[in-house]
DNA sequence: CTGTTAGCGCCTTCAG
DNA sequence: CTGAAGGCGCTAACAG
């Protein structure tokens, strides 16, 4: 069905000259006569050859390739890293390969190993949780993995990571500063990394201020949408509820947004949120008087480099984790 | 560097068979003994083999991998379309390969040539352009192209596009019957398909409502953020602006949105939108009045089973292009 | 500088 | 049902 493509034979046997010398001018790696590139380079337009790189990668056991894990592609935070990801790797030569864990361990093992299989030459991921024995499994086969946003326990690998506790705190202190005494929590489960850290970033700040936490306002739910509907709902229903609300990421500020927005209009007059996560729509979402910027671009441009670093042999020390500044938007 | 893996030659040996039986056990083709499917599975187990699929590609010319080309990566739009995508297509055992043209035909075209030279089994892209040279060339080396959201000119190929006209006058005419008689337009080029279609749309509503297009509030900027931002502002610096607009994509919404929140805001009270996209936070939005909502999801999903049609040989007819229906959304 | 030669790991006739 | 053997397209020694 798939006409045959033409190969590095024909284009030798175009040129006169051995497969070879062919190879060595498409990779032009070895020093080769002028004439003969002349002549190959002619045969490769004429033929109009292209090499293959599945042969290549064979031979080379180097496919040029790199995996990308996250628990949910369809985020605006996943997707501004594989955007920055891509422009630093393709400009490599590198492709990315977009596998979604769907927040799940398990689905998260499978990619792992699809991508061993397809012998990337390395891999960046969200981890979806702490577990990290798949993870060293992949380690193993010489495989270097980064992390971006999250860490998994017990594991060896670079990390691109922000300051989720300093940029947190900063927040809650925004809000203390302005008059702020009593702030409820909108947060996620505390297995996951970034959910614990933020956490303890707005327990810090409002311990210093000798605030108390109030668990009725402090919600684990998870990091989406309805998960922040929810909790906003639920608290709201108390009569003595807090006017300002920590949130730990920009699905579930859209959330409580949301409930605000139609079935809690009663409390729309007095509600203040610092948020985590900015993005586009944030200065016009209503309740949100903070939010913590993260340097996304940057992140993914990092964690490529990082890689590439271990890719090509440069670095090969001990894993180097990044943690990068927040800053506080205010709106 | 990297440690050598374990072969199908290993496996061969510790289970004393030869590679061509451990070969018919692993892709379970052919018949194949019970006592040798067994010894050939415990020696599997025992090494952890686990089949190279650059060699296998380089045997069966099929590499189970699809490229996926869009105009830019990060964008709510096209990263439901990944997922969905994803979804459908991992579960068929291909992966995804994702590049951004950058919104660049030149770097569309290159794009394509490499994921040619990957052997890619088939390609989903949103072009940049009507242009389609480049597309034809990969569809003559026997890859299977399908189209989302836009179409090329002149080539024969799958699409799954939506009624871009229809929702465009339908969202117009939801404001005209809400008594809106001069409503403007924030578009973009008309080089682009769907800005195209919608243009027409909200003209067509227009005209048959006996309602004047006026020049001075029809924008053709292109579908980002600032575009939005700039021609909002442009168009109210005029003191008779109108008082409802349609609006091309969410980015541009946002863009015009972000306007009137900041610099604009004298004119906050009396402002209306119909905007083509419905995002999550589009409830959130204060002048959001209608939106349309395009069945994202869906596009992906029959995309991939019109590419996985034309892989597995199931269609070889001619392309079929599906036009799915849009959702006027009130808020 | 160039050609010859061996594979990379797997699948797949073709005999047996 | 199974094994031997050849080759997918390319690169990398190794001679020349």
């Amino acid at each position: 069905m798939r006409p045959r493509a033409v190969t590095i034979h024909d284009v030798a046997r175009e040129a006169g000259v051995s497969t070879a010398s062919v190879s060595r001018v498409v990779n032009g790696d070895r020093p080769v006569l002028d004439d003969t590139t002349v002549r190959v380079k002619a045969a490769i337009e004429k033929l109009g050859y292209k090499a293959n790189q599945v042969a290549r990668s064979l031979k080379t056991r180097a496919t040029r390739t790199i995996g990308v894990v996250a628990p949910l592609l369809a985020s605006d935070f996943f997707m501004l890293i594989a955007e920055s990801m891509e422009r630093e790797l393709s400009a490599h030569g590198y492709s990315l390969i977009v596998c979604s864990s769907n927040e799940s361990l398990e689905e998260e093992a499978k990619r792992l190993r699809l991508l061993s299989g397809r012998l990337v030459d390395g891999i960046v991921m969200i981890p979806t949780s702490d577990h990290s024995a798949h993870v060293r499994e992949i380690q193993a086969k010489g495989i270097p993995v980064v992390f971006i946003d999250r860490l998994a326990l017990n594991v060896a690998a670079d990390a691109v990571l922000v300051d989720n506790e300093g940029g947190a705190r900063e927040a809650t202190e925004a809000l203390i500063a302005d008059g702020c005494r009593r702030i409820g929590f909108l947060g996620a489960g505390l297995d996951v990394m970034t959910a614990r850290e933020r956490y303890e970033g707005y327990r810090s700040a409002m311990t210093r201020a000798g605030l108390v936490v109030e668990d009725a306002y402090t919600s684990f739910g998870n990091l989406h949408i309805e998960s922040g509907y929810n909790s906003m709902q639920e608290m709201l229903s108390h009569a003595d509820a807090p006017d300002a609300y920590f949130i730990v990421n920009a699905d579930t500020h859209i959330g409580a947004t949301n409930y605000l927005m139609t079935a809690g209009r009663s409390h729309r007059e007095r509600i203040v949120f610092a948020s985590f996560d900015e993005m586009p729509y944030s200065p016009l979402l209503q309740f949100c008087r903070y939010s913590v910027s993260q340097p996304i671009a940057l992140m993914g441009e990092l964690a490529a480099r990082m890689l590439l670093g271990r890719i090509e042999g440069g670095s090969t020390g001990a894993p180097s984790i990044a943690r990068l500044k927040t800053t506080l938007i205010k709106h």
